[in-house]
DNA sequence: ACACACATCGTTTTT
DNA sequence: CGATGTGTGT
């Protein structure tokens, strides 16, 4: 067997100037209770952390470690939850040991699964070739099942995936997982099982994996091939873990059983910033951690750098309300700073026009744009902030919302590739044919079927159409045949080709900010020439997310503008001032989210804990719905807070 | 049977 | 802004 993994298990002797060099670092940089776990967490280790006590720099400089004593990058997996942190932890992970990583097994569990079932996954019965459903495509195809199997059927697709997503994440059975979920469709149990059934059998057909098949058919592999299973046991002499409270069951699976024999397996976690049980995450796994890894070393680390003790006493103040709570009081290191601010505004626009004042001060007292960060629940909530930074032209930078690669136009380009890639993926092929003028929901679905079949775009040039879809066909068979002489290897050649030759023209005539969306095509095509391999290119387009940020890092031109980002996607970031909006009950905690409340106050807890120096917490009285100004109340989170003495209250008032 | 233009409505959080 | 629904035209 001429596998890639085997006979890569090398250990060569320490060069000892490196790893003298490296404790040196390790001296001057780290406390000692970092330290301790940069130098002794071999085997079992679980790592309680709270926020802002180092514990990003304490994995990194673990890898570091790692490598200066001699392992290569290759055997190390470092797998965090969102991509915002893996970026993060990879690049100072760069930085820290200047020689190169690439070959570290770092980011997303969702990376490394595809990452592994591109290469195993034919072992229980994956096409290597599969094509990665966003959770819009996914939705779509849930719906196509619904639709076949009960078209009387009023449930929404949304509640559908999140139903499915959940059973498959937390393992749970379906009685389980609707009590839990959805208690209000409890009797539709079976239409929901038989269309998850369908579900399922509909992406083996069309080849295709959903985000959360990323995981289970990682799960399932390492269950069921004992060869694999010791294969990746071998190549990965360390494993660690970021952010382990926001891991679920079937996460917690895939790590038990890649630990099966090597038992270096690092995790680090904080129970109080567990915001991700929606999809399924548990503290579970934190607190059954020692009981699956016997023997398993605790280490804490509770000394804040990050924030004043003014933000961090707010922190535990709110913190302490929770009754689920496992660990201790975070400690602050830094001098006394400011207290932070309660600030009443009228509504949303007022609020929006507070912000952008009180960010213009601060830039004039000297603070940089790129050291304020905006923080919401929901994306909506930062659209009047976001109106008013543009009017006043302050350059920010929006994270969370539509990802990138989520856009129609976006989709739209990349759904040629994918039918490249993989023809028997029809909701693709749907997505491309209806491009064409003429050819709609019906037609579309009518051609994928066709192309899944026979593999052959030619074979749907044959089929027999009249009127406006005859034209529409004739114009797809022009751009085709321009397009099936170029190598698929070429494939940005075949974006260029098909963005001039048709896509351009298409954007123009159905919509009016035509230019915005050309020149995110043109960066799409510039992106697709930094890839020579088609399949990399469409997983980290689908995976990697890009939220927000500039696809092509500009030269790192001091970029410098305020951060607009959803508080779940600001997770393990700082800033110097820090705004959170809309403490107003329903909007924070969400109406959506009163059953969990616990949660939506971790959230909170999370939110203020990004704050160095300057913290301001927004709320309001009113709100406008519909040119009316209706009353609303201030959050909970709020009112059952001493706020008195841990604010300093402002009112805002507008100047006549 | 099908495409398509237009209107209306409501928005959690992420891979 | 996008998803969804309705009405009209081929």
């Amino acid at each position: 067997m001429n596998n890639q993994f085997d006979s890569e298990k090398k250990i060569f002797i320490i060069p000892s100037r490196k790893k003298k060099e490296f404790l040196e670092r390790i001296e001057k940089d780290l406390n000692e209770e970092q330290r301790k776990v940069v130098l002794e967490a071999d085997g079992p280790s679980l790592v309680i952390a709270g926020p802002g006590s180092g514990k990003t720099r304490t994995i990194v400089y673990r890898v570091g470690y790692l490598v200066a004593l001699g392992y290569s990058p290759k055997n190390i997996m470092l797998l965090t939850f969102t991509n915002q942190a893996a970026r993060h932890m990879i690049n100072r992970t760069q930085a820290l040991i200047r020689e190169s990583i690439e070959e570290i097994w770092g980011g997303t569990f969702h990376h490394v699964g595809n990452r592994i079932l591109r290469v195993y996954g034919k072992i229980i019965g994956i096409n290597e070739q599969y094509n990665i459903l966003d959770r819009e495509d996914s939705l779509d195809l849930i719906d196509e099942c619904l639709e076949e199997l009960f078209p009387e059927e009023n449930l929404g697709k949304g509640i559908l995936g999140e139903l499915f997503s959940y059973k498959v994440n937390t393992g749970k059975n379906w009685d389980e997982v609707l009590k839990i979920k959805a208690p209000q469709i409890i009797d539709k149990i079976e239409i929901v099982q038989k269309v998850f059934e369908r579900y399922e059998k509909r992406k083996r057909e069309l080849n295709v994996l959903d985000y959360d098949d990323l995981l289970f058919f990682w799960y399932r592999l390492l269950l069921e091939s004992e060869k694999t299973r010791k294969i990746l046991n071998d190549r990965f002499l360390y494993i660690l873990v970021d952010e382990y409270q926001d891991t679920n069951w079937l996460q917690g699976e895939i790590i038990r059983l890649t630990r099966e024999e090597n038992k270096n397996i690092l995790v680090v976690g904080d129970d109080a910033q567990s915001i991700y049980s929606f999809r399924g995450a548990t503290i579970e796994n934190i607190l059954s951690f020692p009981e699956i890894f016997p023997g398993t070393r605790i280490f804490y680390l509770v000394f804040n750098y990050r924030s004043t003790p003014e933000i961090i006493n707010l922190a535990n103040e709110i913190i302490k309300r929770n009754t689920r709570q496992y660990f201790k009081e975070i400690k602050p290191v830094l001098k006394s700073g400011s207290k932070p601010k309660l600030v009443w505004v009228r509504d949303d626009e007022e609020e929006a026009q507070f912000v952008v004042e009180v960010i213009k001060e601060l830039h004039k007292e000297g603070v940089k744009y790129k050291d304020i960060g905006v923080l919401f629940r929901s994306n909506y909530h930062s659209m009047a902030v976001q109106m008013e930074l543009t009017l006043q032209g302050i350059p920010y930078e929006v994270r969370g919302g539509l990802r990138f690669f989520e856009q129609a136009h976006i989709k739209d380009m990349i759904s040629l590739l994918k039918i490249l890639f993989n023809p028997q993926d029809e909701i693709s092929a749907q997505r491309f044919f209806k491009l064409f003028p003429g050819i709609g929901r019906a037609y579309a679905k009518k051609l994928s079927q066709v192309l899944k079949e026979s593999k052959d775009f030619d074979k749907i040039f044959q089929m027999q159409f009249s009127g406006r879809t005859l034209e529409g066909l004739r114009i797809l068979k022009n751009i085709w045949d321009k397009i099936k002489v170029i190598p698929v290897q070429n494939f940005s050649e075949i974006l260029r080709v098909f963005f001039n030759e048709y896509y351009k023209d298409y954007l123009e005539r159905n919509y009016p900010d035509f230019k915005d969306r050309e020149k995110d095509v043109d960066q799409l095509i510039l992106l697709s020439e930094r890839y020579d391999d088609l399949e990399k290119f469409l997983s980290e387009l689908t995976l990697y997310t890009y939220a927000g940020e500039k696809l092509l890092e500009e030269e790192e031109e001091e970029k410098d503008f305020v951060v607009l980002s959803t508080i779940h996607q600001a997770k393990g970031l700082e800033w110097h001032a820090v705004f959170i909006l809309r403490l107003v009950q329903g909007d924070f905690p969400s109406y959506k989210s009163m059953d969990n409340i616990e949660e939506e106050r971790r959230l909170f807890y999370v939110a203020v804990t990004r704050a160095k120096r300057e913290l301001y917490v927004i709320t309001y009285l009113t709100r406008k719905v519909k040119d009316m100004n209706v009353f609303t109340k201030p959050s909970i989170f709020l009112e059952e807070l001493p706020y008195k003495e841990l604010f300093e209250e402002w009112i805002v008032q507008r100047e006549i």
